[in-house]
DNA sequence: ATATTAATTGAACGTTCATTCAATATATTT
DNA sequence: AAATATATTGAATGAACGTTCAATTAATAT
């Protein structure tokens, strides 16, 4: 009896509008009542379905970590195939994933977590299963002999500090060729660590 | 004639403060209030000499990436020494810089570069320098024989990519141990990429 | 002493903020 | 139609914000 609930679709419709609102002028000029101006509703809707505005934030970091972590699809095949692993490779220093999310907002709660303990463990927790994912994937491709990598875990650790190293300098580099030349260099860096070719369809223009 | 002008150490003074507050609070808690509060002056004051707030953040990032560049001390000799190179590479690898100034604001400001251009070009300038610095370094001991490394500016820009990437992951992780073992395997790593040996005194634990 | 310059205060401004609470509107049931 | 549960509004709160401006205090010159 009574009215249906709308509380899951409100939330989700909420925080979207939260995430573009705040990617557009920043998380720290983005107050409820600004959201609630896009949405045409009442800002106490708002604290209605998320009582605080640390409730809502936090939701927006799980959101914006999940999107983070559809970089790497985990196909849960039992055998992975080359492919695989260069696609995964590909995609780790392709600039797509900028369309998945934020990088300025992924950046600014990053900054958050060195005093919120709940958002360190949020951004630990996204970092280590991205880490885990590559290295069941090499070790898989180790079991087929597609791949010889001695410690699987310490070589996929050894890529994503490559591409965190490299995305946080090359977020400053306005230069468009130079970022994808440098973005390049460390990929291929990445297969040498591998001892795998590139993807033939990318790395030449021959097709 | 007149008041002898106290407006430099003045403004000084107003923006260690900003940054001890700032450090402990975050700087998006941190008002003109709050840090008037702490000096016991009228917030008014802090106004008179930086005029708007924005122009007392830039004053911080400044403070903060002036800091920064103190990783690397650049020695200006003409010949530099091994031991110059294994201790460079020994202080990017160390959490010494840890004292020099607060990761929390560093990122902090790094996050707001994605929205501010003219705090992008400081810190694009900053990690520029950085990496030039050690570029020269390695072409010094290049010259002497000390090392037989390709390209000075690709190794150290990967070099430092290592750090950042490093840096990135392990501020979220609490286990000292594991931090500073992962620490030194990435710090060894850099030493094989100049083909170096690493500083005797801090690997053996002879002495 | 007096003039001059800068440091510093103190009160006030308008705005925005997150949050509260009671009132109302709208579905969905019996 | 009446009951009920939820959605949504609207007004109000007090606190904090950055900033302004005129007034006052404190040095340093002539």
């Amino acid at each position: 009896m009574g009215r249906k609930s709308l509380k899951e679709t409100r939330r989700q419709e909420i925080i979207k509008v939260f995430y573009q609102v705040a990617k557009k002028e920043g998380y720290e000029n983005t107050s409820i009542a600004k959201i609630a101006k896009v949405m045409d509703i009442n800002p106490s809707l708002i604290i209605h379905y998320f009582e605080t505005k640390e409730g809502l934030t936090y939701e927006l970091i799980d959101h914006i970590l999940d999107r983070y972590l559809l970089i790497y699809t985990v196909k849960n095949k039992e055998k992975a195939s080359l492919s695989d692993l260069q696609s995964t490779i590909e995609m780790l220093f392709s600039k797509k994933w900028n369309l998945l999310f934020d990088d300025g907002l992924f950046y600014t709660f990053y900054a958050l977590a060195f005093r919120e303990k709940k958002i360190k463990q949020k951004y630990k927790l996204i970092l280590d299963s991205l880490r885990k994912g590559l290295a069941l994937l090499i070790e898989q491709c180790n079991a087929q002999c597609i791949t010889n990598v001695n410690d699987p875990k310490v070589a996929a650790d050894f890529i994503f500090v490559m591409v965190d190293g490299a995305y946080f300098y090359l977020s400053l580099e306005n230069d468009k060729k130079a970022y994808s030349e440098r973005l390049a260099y460390y990929k291929q860096k990445a297969y040498d660590l591998l001892c795998i070719p590139p993807t033939k369809a990318l790395s030449d223009p021959v097709c």
